[in-house]
DNA sequence: AGTCCGACTGTAATCGTTTTCACTAGGCAT
DNA sequence: ATGCCTAGTGAAAACGATTACAGTCGGACT
């Protein structure tokens, strides 16, 4: 059976108005004409003589009092009770509500700080974008929340626009190339890393324990029984690239060799990877993957090959998401403390803030390994 | 086996300097002395006499012309080619970047369009952020993205944060409760609502056909020979209402009786609901589900119980996210078309900017039916 | 009674842009 | 020559806030 056809149509609508597909992309024009009357009042807020949204000279007109004890009311600074209680109810009346363009020119302070991630659809990602929103709210702060889509290009471009934006602090997942070159940036904010850092880079950073999260994986099946463990790695960002040293050292430690390839960050990279390795003679008996886009293509490739898991082939990889958890016998994962990641990089941030000189500083937290069923007991019976 | 414990080290350290426990939440103060030296150069970008970054007056005097003319070049007004030369070096040689708060401010324009929703996490937001944002930037405007949390208050606050950065417009997947007073709440811009809608509010908005989504799942499940379909839908959004209104007429046009129950939209939600319904006598041969949580709650909940899908249980649901397409034998969903709302969105909203007083659009998208294992036909043997 | 102090309050400068307006040269038609 | 137009340029006025500075006004202290 195949799909049912999409339809479009007004959902209270006397005679559905020509029926629209609704294509997967491509910009769409509404041209819809509604049949519901509106009134065809445009007023916004409260305004000004002048149509203007009110503005601090309103209030103060309002008030019969100076702009200056407007803004001393607005930011609790001493005025009498007679005065404040006035002003209040003016700003009430007008409707004002401050400007922060203008605030945050005059006050050169943009209580804002930028956060530029590889892909927001990453769970990953998000999670952390969430805790380090939360942070900054605590603190009083914005966020401006960016996506690369791990493109230098499009780095660029949301570091010039930080930069524009005054920001006071940058959390940043670079790519490897623009890793490289950071350093000769020459950004007028300071910028913890998160989930990518290199060595040389000069700037602080957040970032899991990737070979030592690696290595569980190892040992892990190791201890399981498997022997024939092989590995694949992303090649764009240093993170990859670390927890293949994990890999490969732990191999190495336990006289197995190690055999690893790199891809492109996507599920069908993987699956493709798979279909030909398992093709191969002396074919692994696990994978160990680097990211949760892998861990779909290696479930794929088993359910193409009809090898059942973990029997067939054994799989464990990283990032604890919810549906791991419901997929075939269960993937073991490891888990990333993404919360204490968020906050971790927030508050390095604002002691760089307060220590600009202080020697840069790198937090390494480490990972969970949630065993589940894709790394079961080899040669055991399947459940 | 349970887990490794999760340890926070110095990467490259000579020894690990004051384990620390990665614990899953809590703020966590940084306090590892970096080993690293690093030189205190705190230079941020050019900067100049007064130590302060580049503004357009040094330029100015840079490039020995007015101010005036620097800000003409940089808007590609009309400047002699020798000027225009001479500023543009100027502007590299000074490393000037153009402060927004100020041009916000003087040009009462901010370039930038709110975008409020109940759940960044949530795959199907996610991918209509990232439409909107890529929209947005191909027309030049910024986008601020704010997570409401499904919390009213959250939403209070975030529309007052829009109000002061003086956004264009706003688009915005309201709760329940923010909905009902929208028309009261008197906003400076355009809004247009996504995912959620009621008949009343007079905003534009693009939303999928829920009724029909929601009927065409319990025409399959009809078709595939199943009788007593249940129903969970949530109870924050009109969203959910709109799927369960479309589920009640379609069962009631063949003759069977609805069973619906409206939960909090947590998976634990849906699966404790299943656990308990199917301990009842007439236990549900399918469920319809209005979300993916509860996809997820639902796949647990036969998990717990031992049944398989589809014979056990049946199961269809929202939102075509990769992971569906994993467990089980596949999972039946309505696809959205994700993109077309976030793009369409944007359209709408931009031509109610430039025609404010046009009466109220709504648009209306299809939604697609993806049919898997967890529905197929009645009676057949599991594969 | 004169000084001084403390608590408010208002005036005006300022943040970094854009934009209006006036002005200067040339070029061209008269 | 004179006038007029056009293109290019600079001076200065906004935009809406914060804040340094200077008053004002009682009351307390000597």
């Amino acid at each position: 059976m195949g799909n049912a056809p999409g339809i479009a149509l007004e959902t209270f609508s006397e005679a559905a108005p020509a029926p629209t597909r609704s294509g997967q992309a491509g910009p769409r024009t509404a041209k819809i004409a509604s049949p519901f009357g509106v009134p065809s009042t445009t007023t916004g807020l409260q305004m000004n003589a002048s149509g203007k949204t009110a503005s601090i000279k309103d209030v103060a007109l309002a008030a019969g009092v100076s702009v200056a004890t407007v803004s001393r009311v607005l930011s609790n600074g001493p005025v009498s009770e007679a005065l404040r209680k006035r002003v209040e109810d003016a700003v009430r009346a007008t409707g004002y509500r401050p400007n922060l363009s203008a605030r945050r020119l005059r006050s050169q302070h943009s209580q804002t700080i930028g956060l530029v991630v590889s892909d927001i659809r990453n769970p990953f990602f998000t999670a952390v974008s969430r805790a380090v929103e939360d942070a900054a709210y605590r603190a009083g702060m914005r966020v401006i929340l960016c996506n690369s889509d791990e493109n230098p290009e499009r780095e660029e471009l949301y570091l010039r626009l930080m930069q524009e934006e005054r920001i006071t602090g940058l959390i940043f997942a670079p790519t490897r190339a623009t890793l490289d070159r950071l350093d000769t940036l020459d950004l007028d904010f300071p910028v913890v890393l998160i989930d990518r850092n290199a060595p040389t880079a000069r700037h602080d950073a957040v970032v899991l324990d990737n070979p030592r999260a690696a290595a569980m994986l190892v040992e892990h099946l190791h201890a399981q029984g498997y022997r024939r463990i092989a590995g694949l790695f992303g090649n764009t960002s240093t993170t990859g690239q670390e927890r293949y040293e994990g890999y490969r050292s732990a191999m190495a430690a336990r006289g197995l060799a190690p055999a690893a390839r790199f891809l492109a960050p996507y599920a069908d990279a993987a699956e493709a990877a798979v279909v030909d390795w398992m093709a191969e003679r002396d074919r692994p008996e696990a994978f160990i993957v680097s990211n949760s886009l892998f861990l779909m293509g290696v479930v794929k490739a088993a359910r193409r090959l009809k090898l059942s898991i973990p029997d067939g082939l054994a799989v464990a990889g990283f990032d604890n998401e919810p549906w791991t958890e419901l997929v075939g016998p269960g993937l073991t994962v490891i888990e990333q403390p993404v919360q204490d990641i968020g906050q971790s990089a927030m508050t390095l941030l604002f002691e760089r803030l307060e220590a600009p000189d202080r020697p840069r500083r790198r937090l390494v937290l480490g990972g969970t390994c949630i065993v589940r069923g894709s790394t079961a007991a080899r040669m055991a019976d399947a459940d």
